[in-house]
DNA sequence: GTGAAAGCGCTAACAG
DNA sequence: CTGTTAGCGCTTTCAC
């Protein structure tokens, strides 16, 4: 009952030919090699019948091509990335390749066991979502050729192609919106920005309220005291400090979670009340009360351009020539009810 | 510059043995196969001094075996499916399995095409969330012996591992939760159940109103229709048509969305006036106003369940003896604000 | 105790 | 135009 899968030597037997003419016209090469129409025409119709496919990993092991991309984000579960991975996914599974999603948790030891573990060899490209000290290892990554595209941060000197958003430009105009809107003592709370998309988050805002004459105030948490879920107490102690706040930038979509449920928690009238701006979109935004507004990352584009660098690595045989490109796109506010003027 | 990796080979002839006593070591078999410790540890220090790895591609290529499971989901980016996905990943990495999610949309050409894709011997095993009409493929894929556990929904009358959940003791319990709480007329929002788990969410919803001497009023909407967006047109004309509910029970978390929004853009009040659960949790609902009582699935629990029934399976040569593992988890009902009685 | 060698299924240089 | 053949790196049977 095992139905044993056909190889192309079978197709070979059957058809009295030998397996070299049978791959040939398998991979296309029949015209390039002269292989007449007829016999190309037979083969394939042999294989279409017998539902012939090639053994993938036969394939791989000869030709050191695994059609394998490793997507590593922070957090596949997170709404952002999640949304991303989908997206990317269809985009590979187009061009053949199979996609492997992982998560390091913003840590380099997970970092770093992940990619030793793909081994720099089975899979054939790898898009990164890179902790703050993996420098080293993306380094040795592109120097021993293998293509790599870094995603929404990237390491300050080092020469690796990058899918990134304008981080500085997306801050300082969200906050200018917030300015516009009468508001007048902004927070920002971000995680500690130790990696470059959250400097860009960071300065764009202090940026924004200095050109108005005004002052930053902010709260940054590092990233481990969030994930081990302290950023609660931590926002909690901020508000309860800087009395006569009367808007909030949230530079990521976690902290906003967190920072609702402070609210929520303790003083269920500043939702209504702060002006709140939140960095990433979520579906829920639309439905909360008051909708909040975002800063809206360019998903498809962000995916697209990831795949457009990647593509044209994987079929390259020396990457150390080529000059990395290095993308920056735009993103977009969604201005919805919670960061509008409160003032009447 | 070209970092060659290191073989097996390249071990035996710098230690001067054979390849077959490196691979013997390499693999454990050191003491079986009488190998002297020394030698033994001569192999073992060597390899780890020159780094060596296996090439997985060949050792692939001659054990048959990948190590690469696919987990395929309805929709990664889904809060439900990427929440699992992130616990099942963990757990796979662990047991040295890499995992390859994907998306079938509920499809079931997308479905066929996608398994056909992972080949039906390139990956170790399947999780599948099975799209309505894909139970011959499943049948198909058992028959050649390869490890599938159905993963939230199954087939009846086919004999293939599953791990579910008590959809009708959970939609029972959430309904009979509402009608304690003083509501009359329960909506049941549902997507059309052609499904096992759609099935049981409405029968438990329906036996649940019946044994209170309350009428079932149920909108099935086609989960093509969903997917295209017209939800929110069919959720509104339900609303429109049937006055006088005093609560809706959402039988997924998608239409909770679709629902909100139509609340949001045509009646406000209903969002606090209307008794509202929803099946399937989200981080989302703690923090909204008001809070949203739901039923929540046991993710780890759900995940150690699938790779539990996987993991032997996928050391086993021939599944068929083997009776199928079935196992039915309990959902947890997280009551909060929305599902409180009304009545003062 | 250890090694030689076959071969997993495929590709592609080389030969005719 | 088509076929022979040498591996890709590894596991494992069989022989010594």
């Amino acid at each position: 009952m095992k139905k044993k899968p056909v190889s192309i030597r079978n197709i070979a037997e059957e058809l009295k030919i030998s397996v070299t003419t049978v791959s040939f016209v398998l991979n296309g090469k029949a015209k390039e090699k002269h292989i007449s129409k007829e016999l190309t025409k037979k083969v394939l119709e042999y294989a279409k019948l017998i539902n012939y496919r090639p053994n993938q990993i036969a394939q791989s092991l000869r030709t050191g091509k695994s059609k394998i991309l490793v997507f590593m984000v922070e957090d596949i579960s997170n709404h952002f990335f999640s949304k991303l991975a989908r997206i990317f996914e269809d985009i590979a599974y187009k061009k053949g390749y199979k996609v492997i999603f992982c998560s390091n948790e913003n840590d380099d030891e997970k970092s770093n066991e992940l990619i030793s573990l793909f081994n720099f060899r089975q899979v054939d490209g790898f898009v990164i979502v890179p902790s703050p000290g993996i420098k080293d290892t993306i380094e040795s990554l592109i120097k021993d050729n293998i293509p790599v595209v870094l995603l929404d941060r990237f390491f300050e000197g080092v020469d690796c192609n990058s899918v990134v958003i304008d981080n500085e430009k997306a801050s300082f105009d969200a906050t200018v919106h917030l300015i516009n809107n009468q508001f007048k003592k902004i927070g920002f709370i971000t995680i500690a920005p130790n990696q470059t998309q959250m400097k860009g988050r960071l300065s764009g805002y202090v940026k924004a309220v200095n050109e108005n004459g005004l002052n930053p105030i902010t709260l940054e948490i590092p990233y481990d005291e969030v994930y081990v879920g302290k950023g609660k107490e931590r926002i909690k102690n901020f508000f309860d400090e800087e009395t006569g706040l009367d808007a909030v930038f949230f530079a990521t979509n976690y902290l906003v979670q967190i920072g609702l449920e402070v609210f929520k928690e303790n003083k269920p009238s500043l939702i209504n009340d702060l002006g709140i701006v939140s960095f990433d979109d979520n579906d829920m935004y639309k439905i909360y009360s008051p909708t909040i507004t975002s800063v809206s990352q360019p998903l498809v584009e962000i995916s697209t351009a990831l795949m457009e660098i990647l593509l044209p690595l994987l079929k390259k045989k020396d990457l150390i020539t080529e000059a990395p490109h290095k993308i920056m796109l735009n993103t977009e506010l969604i201005i919805r009810e919670s960061s509008l003027s409160k003032v009447m």
